[in-house]
DNA sequence: CTTATCATTAAGTCTATGTAAACACCTGTC
DNA sequence: GACAGGTGTTTACATAGACTTAATGATAAG
């Protein structure tokens, strides 16, 4: 992997799997912070601001599945990879942590080269749909100088512009509700007027100069060229 | 999940109790079979496979409870809709049922109304995640891009209208009634006329400008091609 | 033939979005 | 501190078109 700094956070109550799960991530280049229970794992995890979580669903003080869920209640952890180990015999817990926004689902016993592979496959996975530059036809979006390039003109957008055509841009075609677009380029906790959107979208098209965002009435907005 | 098939099962030991739900899910376009106690309940769930299962907490030989957790120790169940009706007066029993996997209770007395909107919002949010492209033939409709294609032609449809059609194309040749339409596209408080549908539906056949929705008179419509 | 049900059409109503302008806020400059 | 410029948000209003209704004609079932 890359040069950037991982930061992981593990939750279990076991001191056996938390050292073992350390040495073996901080080998890759990840730096690791533990927890040995619900409640310090949400501590730690608001200090720390991990990029990845893996939690126990049995802990004292609170369960995985709970802690996961208090955490995607709050905006900073939205995005946040998530990940539960679980007892084989425990499915049931585990499909109601599944349900709760969870990434993917590790059953002990742990190997620890299945674990290795499957935290690089989520990381893997988000960089894919994270800090890429988009192209879509001849338009260039550029996340890291937060530029866009419409044929050969040089478009600049505002922070929340941008954000919200790069959210677009991710899935062209696909439409994002409402709801969606607020909680990925606002956050989910902020309260904006009905028109805040509306307005952007208004702003991106007149920069633009060209077609590229279609109103879905009563669901929202695509991007489409 | 399966959308349109919605199979319920009630069992309770009041044939009273029985006969009011089973004739209010019936109404709704919902698949009733009622058992009047714990084996038969167990019996009736294992031959039709039922989506929701309704269980009374007092029962004769076995008790919903008990019924439920034999019913979750099968896979075939683990995903099934379970609801108990309880007796006010019974928390101890019910804080036990929902340990159990119950996915919600309902207190008796009962109001049919009541019953159906609880029933009606289980299915709801169990279909959330149906986001499935459908292919029937050469008609493709794509609730992520809001699009229709018919051969090569791309269709553009209202909300409603597209709503309406991706219910009826979820199960091809399924008669669908009008007060599961109602029930699934506008939502079960709203009131709207009789020739709402109607003028949807013709909507639909006007701009996919093919022959796919069958009338059956006096009962509802369906998908074909 | 009668009746209930559905199709069709042409309105009307209402809702979601578009738009322009004003406002609040931050940042840096003189 | 006053000012300018930019960003993000709200407000108020305009408007297209989505949705509904109502009226009338067509059709199948009994």
């Amino acid at each position: 992997m890359e040069n950037s700094l991982r930061k992981v956070l593990i939750a279990d109550d076991e001191p056996d799997i938390l050292e073992i799960l350390k040495y073996n991530l901080s080998n890759e280049g990840y730096e690791v912070t533990t927890a040995k229970d619900g409640d310090e794992a949400l501590e730690k995890a608001r200090r720390t601001q991990p990029d990845l979580i893996v939690l126990d669903v049995m802990m004292p003080k609170k369960t995985g599945v709970e802690v996961c869920q208090l955490l995607r209640a709050q905006a900073a952890f939205k995005e946040t990879l998530i990940i539960f180990l679980t007892a084989v015999n425990d499915e049931g817990t585990l499909i109601k942590g599944l349900e709760t926004g969870a990434d993917d689902y590790i059953s002990k016993p742990i190997s620890p080269k299945v674990f290795l592979s499957r935290v690089n496959a989520l990381f893997r996975r988000l960089n894919k749909t994270d800090n890429r530059i988009l192209t879509i036809d001849h338009v260039t979006i550029d996340p890291e100088r937060y530029i866009i390039k419409v044929g050969e003109n040089e478009v600049v957008l505002a922070k929340k512009e941008f954000e919200l055509l790069y959210l677009l841009a991710q899935k062209p075609g696909r439409v994002f509700l409402r709801n969606e677009i607020l909680n990925q380029v606002w956050g989910n906790d902020v309260i904006v007027g009905d028109r805040t959107i509306d307005v952007h979208i208004r702003k991106i098209r007149q920069k633009l100069g060209i077609d590229c965002i279609t109103t879905v009435k009563g669901v929202g907005y695509k991007f489409e060229l």
